[in-house]
Parts: C-alpha cells; sequence; structure tokens
DNA sequence: GTCGTAGTTCGACAGTCACCGTACTACGCC
DNA sequence: GGCGTAGTACGGTGACTGTCGAACTACGAC
C-alpha cells in the first residue's frame, strides 16, 4: 500500500487549549517531572534516548506523550529522532511563576 | 474505656517536610484546586462545611486530608469545627511563584 | 537489499485513587 | 439527660495510571 502513515504527527495543544489541571497532573509524576528538569537544566532540546529515566522506553514513551499533550513539552520530529523541548514561552505566559517555582524546588 | 482518642491531631509537615511533587500531586485534582482556589479567594480560613464541593462530606474529608499531608493547607480545631488556610507563607517560601502561577490561570 | 538504531503501539497487569454510604466520635444546645 | 450538627474512620468498588515486554514502523549506513 501506498498509504504510508509515518510517525504520529505528534499533537501539540494550542497555547489556549492548556490547562492548568492539565499542566499540574503532567508534573505530579516523578520520572515526568525529572524530565522537565532535565529539559530545563540542558536549556536546549533533548532527544528521547538523551533523556535519563529509570524506565523502560515505552514507558518513556508514555510519559512524553502525556507532557506532549499537557503542553509542557513540544516535539520536533528529524530522521527516526524525536527532540523535546520545555514550552517554557507559553507556559511562563500562561501561568507565570509556575514552572520557575516548581524547578526552583529544593528536591 | 477513659481513652479518650477525641479528634485526630490534625498532622501537618513541617516546612522543609513539603516536597514539590506531593503539592503538584495535591493540585493535580479538580476537586482540590477548587478547594485551594476558594481558600485563595477569601483570604480567610474556612471551615468544611463552607467549601462548594460537588462531593459527598466523607470525600471532602479525603481531600482535606491529602491537602493537609501535602503542607498545602492548615488546619485549626474550634470545637467540633475545624477551619482550614492555605499555608501561602510557606509555599511562597519554598515554592515562589508557584501557587500565584496555579491562582492566576485563566481556567 | 540488509542490518542496526530510534521510537511508537499494543495488550496486560498491578497498584493507586476518587468516590460513596454507613457508622462513629465530639461538641453545643435544649 | 437527649438531640442535632461537624467532621472523621472504615469498608468497598470502579476507574484510572504507571509499568513492562514484545511486535512494529521508519530512517540511515553498509
Amino acid at each position: 500500500m501506498s498509504k504510508s502513515v509515518a510517525l504520529p504527527p505528534i499533537v501539540m495543544p494550542a497555547r489556549d487549549e492548556i490547562t492548568v489541571e492539565g499542566v499540574l497532573r503532567a508534573l505530579a509524576d516523578p520520572v515526568r517531572l525529572a524530565i522537565v528538569r532535565q529539559l530545563a537544566a540542558a536549556g536546549h532540546e533533548i532527544a528521547c534516548g538523551g533523556l535519563t529515566v529509570p524506565v523502560t522506553k515505552s514507558t518513556l514513551t508514555h510519559h512524553l506523550s502525556i507532557l506532549r499533550q499537557a503542553g509542557v513539552v513540544s516535539g520536533r520530529q528529524e530522521g527516526t529522532t524525536r527532540f523535546n523541548s520545555l514550552r517554557r514561552k507559553d507556559l511562563d505566559a500562561l501561568f507565570p511563576g509556575l514552572l520557575d517555582g516548581v524547578l526552583a524546588a529544593p528536591r
């Protein structure tokens, strides 16, 4: 068949589609919080494989999909690699201080 | 028996016992978020019965206990009434901007 | 073309969680 | 004393969620 569905188109909510509850839910997990911290600390996008998390690939995919759907991270495809980055601007615009407060946390 | 256990002593974590993840988890629920919003909007403590939530009493007790254990709300006993208030100072000190970011959310 | 790598999808499973109704304790008032 | 109110404790249930392994697609290099 010619219909090469390709990898999923990476769904991302628009800025005004992002809800506080969704963001909080996305951040309320140790693995996802670790991902966000790494992205914030790096300051640039990171490929899935470049993230250090104590779970298998499939679970990591699951967490990244939740973070993406919540509007916390954005994805960019390049070949078979998927780069993830924090949607800092959108989050800061919608919930000023939230992300900084979370990242400033001692633990 | 003479051992009147009385109502539970209202456990509350010390400031340095509060974790980001616990707070995020506590806020990541529509009912609890509504409670926090009401407490923040009021600016003063509110009794359990004074909170407007679409759940039964026992469920409300459950949510308040979670908020208390997470360090988001504090409780004060007075007779049979239990007054709840937001631990603004502690939260702002630990995670500056977090609470404001959540409350500033459009929805 | 073949192989290896990057990442997703699909069950399946165990643990957690929100919710409720009922029973209970504690206080205040009559 | 008895009664009503405020809130908690307990037991149970259905739904969600994090986790994994295995199978799959897509790209790049040889």
